[in-house]
DNA sequence: CGGCCCTTTGACGGACGTCAAATAGCGTGG
DNA sequence: CCACGCTATTTGACGTCCGTCAAAGGGCCG
């Protein structure tokens, strides 16, 4: 289940197929998830101590090791765009994180997370029903490691959310009915 | 006191001499500081909207054109090393802080934040007394927006560390009192 | 049928936020 | 040198959001 140990201080991941997820462990039974990875995603920076990439459905990926990754670079100096790139998303969605896990409710920050995959996996074409319906394998488990929460809130929040008719959750599939609706709960405040 | 607005998108900041902070505000007043920048640090990624670049002291600081740094990164690959690693720095501090805003206390937090503000300083040279005293220019409401908190509550805290002799605040100079007993703070739960 | 994990729900508790008032610093101008 | 006005910090009472604990379904697979 588990695809790589903090071992990817010497490697850089790219998912090819399914989702994972970059873990933090703490010395208790607490976890964060600092990202989930879809396919075409690029794990380029060695994350701290006690990290891994968990596999959340089945997964495919490739491992490239970073000295031969950069040999890779030197010579081809027109992939460093892409590989830059990828570095920067990667950035700016941690510090996305942050301004959630630091100033958001726990309503805000589960929308924006549904928002924000909807969206990544629309770029993707990974959405059916007018980009509004997805495949959703996560656990609730996952939301709250994800969102900073505890899965009992998170289920909370989420039967809330289809409560008032803003999401559908059936058959690992996820749909959202009121896009205006759910974003105004993302944004607001 | 503002340094930049947010079209670091298009430049890479260098601070030389101070503190800053990289600040994002959402709609409310509610603040956020993904990162406090010492001289030598390196701002690489754009940040997201309604991000800036803010003075804490006085700061003397260096910017460069991406369009330009790219240039000079392809003359003088030699360089790239040194680029990428504050790169990998700044993403490993970024998963750090996200761990901290998702999965700890407002104690853990502020003694972290306490402690890495430590080692940091002491890297640069910029500590006195067995590296265990140090300039200290932030104001509580600095440390509450890194921190995902309140000035009171920061306040409660900081009181609560004194009380326990932990540190001693004077003067906008810290003093590491009881370093271990900081460190069973930090790690602890 | 019987475990096992996931989810739901409710009662309760705790950490942190909000509000308000008092105090302390600190620069400015008289 | 002192009066003042501003901002930062402290403190206490109280409220809220979310966590904890526990019990009760559901779904899935052997």
């Amino acid at each position: 289940m588990i695809c790589r140990e903090q071992d990817l201080r010497d490697a850089v991941i790219v998912i090819c197929t399914g989702w994972a997820a970059s873990v933090v462990m703490l010395s208790d039974s607490r976890r964060q998830i600092l990202s989930f990875l879809l396919p075409g995603d690029v794990l380029s920076t060695p994350s701290g101590p006690h990290s891994s990439v968990e596999a959340i459905t089945h997964v495919q990926w490739c491992s490239f090791a970073r000295t031969e990754l950069k040999e890779i670079l030197l010579n081809q100096p027109h992939l460093i765009n892409g590989f830059s790139r990828a570095r920067t998303e990667e950035k700016m969605r941690a510090d996305e994180l942050i301004v959630d896990l630091g100033r958001r409710t726990a309503d805000e920050r589960i929308a924006r997370l549904i928002l924000n995959l909807a969206e990544r996996l629309a770029q993707r074409g990974m959405t059916r029903a007018e980009t509004m319906e997805f495949d959703f394998p996560l656990r609730q488990h996952h939301i709250a490691d994800a969102a900073g929460l505890t899965p009992v809130h998170v289920s909370k929040v989420l039967t809330q959310f289809r409560r008032g008719g803003l999401i559908k959750i059936s058959d690992r599939s996820l749909t959202i009915l009121d896009p205006a609706g759910l974003r105004r709960i993302a944004d607001m405040r």
